[in-house]
DNA sequence: AACGCGGGGAA
DNA sequence: TTCCCAGCGTT
């Protein structure tokens, strides 16, 4: 049974044995925990960033409950720049997870991991294939844009996934568990080194031949018109960034005329603040005697 | 379904 | 400057 679904997934399977780059989360001594812990790191972080930060983070805390056990504030720290801090409190709520209800390992069953902490539909395939070898439907942003190219004959997928994409994606997984891990892992690696969203290079990619998008003369992308830019100076986010970043250098409270250096806008910079003690990045902290008038409010990292 | 959420490197 | 990055949780 050579069907056009076996051709394209052994295509992309035979390019990526040639052209796989090889990253620490892959290697034969890899963990579950060490699965985990990438994947989370790269959710809307490129590889490049996240690989010095991954072998930090698994010499520190080699297991999950090596992570239960460590102060929020250092976790943050840890985490550093990577964005999107919420991420590193939900890893350590999922480690705390696994200890308390896992024997302190990583499940291999979708419904258990959907059930943690930070784990997504993505992530919990991404684990299910590449930790434990099983069977999964791993769509993620560069397997979209493949899928969306390759079989669509669109430029880009549009901006959130629809029900089409995942029938899609769910009809080309390769039956045998192996090979549907393999495939999961070459076609997110097509989408992140030949079927790149700026400039693909479609002279070196396995699919040129059978691709819908190269065959319809490369339109251009549909979607264009409903795709939004973020703004970034100036933003709420930009502000939350610049305040935690403070306290992640100050090992004391810091008072607010320290973040109002930081971050001099009154109405944002509190707005901000009790966003980040909401989402439990920050607390609210007695200051130091000598830091300023006792009635100045203090933050800091959680404990 | 839409929105909020970081930060940096490349085009 | 703009775009993009192995998404998730909330509303």
């Amino acid at each position: 049974m050579n069907d056009a679904r076996t051709d394209l997934t052994s295509a992309v399977a035979a390019w990526y044995d040639e052209h796989a780059r090889e990253l620490p989360w892959r290697g034969p001594d890899r963990t579950p925990w060490g699965v985990l812990v990438s994947e989370v790191m790269l959710q809307q972080t490129p590889v490049v960033r996240v690989e010095p930060a991954w072998q930090a983070w698994l010499a520190r805390w080699p297991t999950p409950a090596d992570l239960a056990a460590a102060p929020t504030a250092d976790v943050l720290r840890a985490w550093d720049r990577l964005g999107y801090p919420r991420r590193a409190l939900r890893l350590q709520e999922c480690a705390r997870t696994l200890v308390e209800r896992h024997g302190g390992e990583v499940p291999d069953d979708e419904a258990a991991l959907l059930a943690l902490p930070g784990i997504g539909p993505y992530t919990a395939a991404a684990v299910r294939a590449f930790a434990f070898g099983r069977r999964a439907v791993v769509l993620d942003t560069n397997v979209r844009r493949v899928l969306a190219r390759a079989i669509g004959g669109e430029a880009l997928p549009a901006p959130a996934l629809t029900r089409a994409e995942s029938d899609r994606a769910l009809a080309l997984v390769p039956a045998r568990a192996a090979d549907a891990a393999r495939w999961a892992q070459a076609s997110m690696e097509l989408g992140a080194l030949v079927c790149t969203a700026r400039a693909p290079r479609c002279d070196r990619c396995p699919l040129v031949s059978s691709c819908a998008w190269v065959a319809a003369g490369r339109p251009d992308d549909a979607h264009a018109h409903r795709r939004r830019t973020q703004a970034w100076a100036g933003t709420d986010r930009q502000a939350r960034g610049r305040l935690l970043a403070v306290l992640r250098e100050s090992t004391s409270p810091v008072p607010e005329h320290a973040l109002a250096q930081a971050w001099p806008p009154p109405a944002q910079r509190a707005r901000c603040l009790a966003g980040l003690v909401a989402d439990g990045l920050v607390v609210q902290a007695r200051p130091d005697d000598e830091a300023g008038p006792d009635d100045e409010p203090a933050y800091a990292l959680p404990s």
